[in-house]
DNA sequence: GACGTAGTTCGGAAAAATCCCGAATAAGCC
DNA sequence: GGCTTATTCGGGATTTTTCCGAACTACGTC
C-alpha cells in the first residue's frame, strides 16, 4: 500500500474510457480502467489513496447504483460523475449521495483534474482518520470484559471509589484495572485516554 | 426564540410565492416571504430553527448569490432550492455549496415537505451545537490569560509539576489556577474538561 | 491430574491532586 | 488614596492516583 494515489475510471464506453484513462495518466496519476459497476466491485482491493471517475449511465449496474454499494461498503471512496445524458435529479442524488463532483460532457480537462484532487485529498483524510482509529480498536479490543467497564466510566470523569461502587467492586481492584487500561490504551495521561474514548464513542452515564 | 420553526421563502415570482406559502402553512409551519435576497437578507434576526425555501433564479440577486451570502455568515441557514429552469451545473454548485435539495419545478408538494423536514433538521443539530458551543466559550472567555494557558497545559495530560516547569512557576499555583479553571469551565472532573477542551479546539503540544 | 494462561481480585507505600484557610505583589481604574 | 483583578505563594489535612507485588479462579492443553 504505497502513498501513491490511485484513481479507478468506471466507464462502459471504451472509447471515453480509453481517452479518459490516457488524460489521467498524462497528469502523472495510477489509472486502472473497469468496463461496468460488476467487474470493478469484484476486483477492488486494499489500496493506497484513491477515487472513482465514474460514468452515471452505463448498462447492467448503473453509477447511483454502483455508488450505493460503494457507499454500503468498509471503504466509502470518493466519487466524480461524468456523463454525456445527465439531468438536474440525476445529479442531486448523486450530490446527496456523497459525491464529490457531477461533471458533464465534455468536460474541461482541468475541472475532471480538479475534481479528482478533491476526491483524492477527501479519501487521503479518510484513510488517516482510520488508520489512527485502528490503532485505537486494536488497543481497545485487548481489554478484558472488565477493564472495557472500568473504561468507559473512568473516561465518564468517576473516580476510582465511584467506579467501585458501580461495579461492586473494591477501590483497589478498580486501580489495577485503570492501570492496564492506561497501558493496553497507550494512553499517556488521563487527558489521553478521555481523547481515546472519545474517537471511539466509548460512554458510560453518570450516575448521579 | 421559541422552537416553532420557521421557513423563509424567497422568490420573485408573487404567484410562485404565494402558493408556496400558502402549502407550507397549511402543513403547520410558520412561513415569512421575501421577493428578494435583498430583502431577505436585511430582514433576518435572530430565530429559532429555520431553514430557506429558495428560487435560483431571480432578478437581483441570484440564488446561488445568497447562498454565498449566507453561508458567510455566523448562521449557515439550510437551504432548499426550487427552480422551473435548472440546469446540471446549476443544481451541481449548490449542493456543493451544502444545499439541502434541489427541486425542480413543478415539483411534488410530499417533496418539498420532506425537504423542509430534512432542512429544520439540520439547522436544529446546528443550533444545539452552538448552544452547547456558546455556553463553554462564556466560561472560557471568563479564564485570565494565565488560567487559559494552565487550561491548555492541563486538557493536554501534564502534571501540575510540568505545567509549572512549562510555564517557569511553583506547583502550588498551578493548583490555584488549575481549581479557578475547572470552576469556572464547569467542569465536574478531569475527564469533563479535556471534553470542554476539544469542543473549543484548544490545544497545546507536549514538550517531550 | 498437572500445567500454563488469562481474568479478577486485593495490600501497602509513594506520588500527585484537591481543599480548606490565608496573604503578598503588581497593575489598572475612579 | 481606595478598589478590583491577576498572579504568585504557604501550610496542612484529605483524597486520589500510581506503582511495587501477589493470591485466587476458570479454562483449555498435554
Amino acid at each position: 500500500m504505497t502513498d501513491e494515489p490511485t484513481v479507478f475510471v468506471v466507464d462502459d464506453d471504451p472509447s471515453v474510457r480509453r481517452s479518459v484513462v490516457r488524460l489521467l495518466e498524462s497528469a502523472g496519476l495510477r489509472v486502472e480502467g473497469f468496463d461496468s459497476g460488476e467487474a470493478f466491485l469484484e476486483h477492488r482491493r486494499r489500496t493506497g489513496p484513491a477515487c472513482v471517475v465514474l460514468d452515471v449511465r452505463m448498462s447492467g449496474m448503473s453509477g447511483l447504483e454502483l455508488q450505493r454499494r460503494l457507499s454500503a461498503t468498509g471503504r466509502p471512496m470518493a466519487i466524480v460523475f461524468i456523463t454525456g445524458h445527465g439531468d438536474v435529479p440525476m445529479s442531486v442524488a448523486a450530490m446527496k449521495g456523497g459525491a464529490v463532483d457531477f461533471l458533464l460532457k465534455p468536460f474541461d480537462d482541468e475541472a475532471l483534474l480538479a475534481a479528482i484532487d478533491r476526491a483524492i485529498g477527501r479519501d487521503r483524510a479518510w484513510l488517516l482518520e482510520q488508520q489512527e482509529l485502528a490503532v485505537l480498536r486494536i488497543g481497545y479490543d485487548r481489554l478484558t470484559p472488565r477493564e472495557q467497564q472500568v473504561f468507559a466510566l473512568v473516561a465518564a470523569g468517576l473516580l476510582n471509589k465511584q467506579v467501585a461502587a458501580q461495579l461492586g467492586t473494591s477501590e483497589k481492584t478498580i486501580k489495577v484495572h485503570r492501570a492496564r487500561v492506561m497501558g493496553k490504551m497507550e494512553a499517556a495521561s488521563l487527558a489521553d485516554l478521555v481523547r481515546h474514548a472519545e474517537r471511539l464513542q466509548i460512554t458510560a452515564r453518570h450516575p448521579d
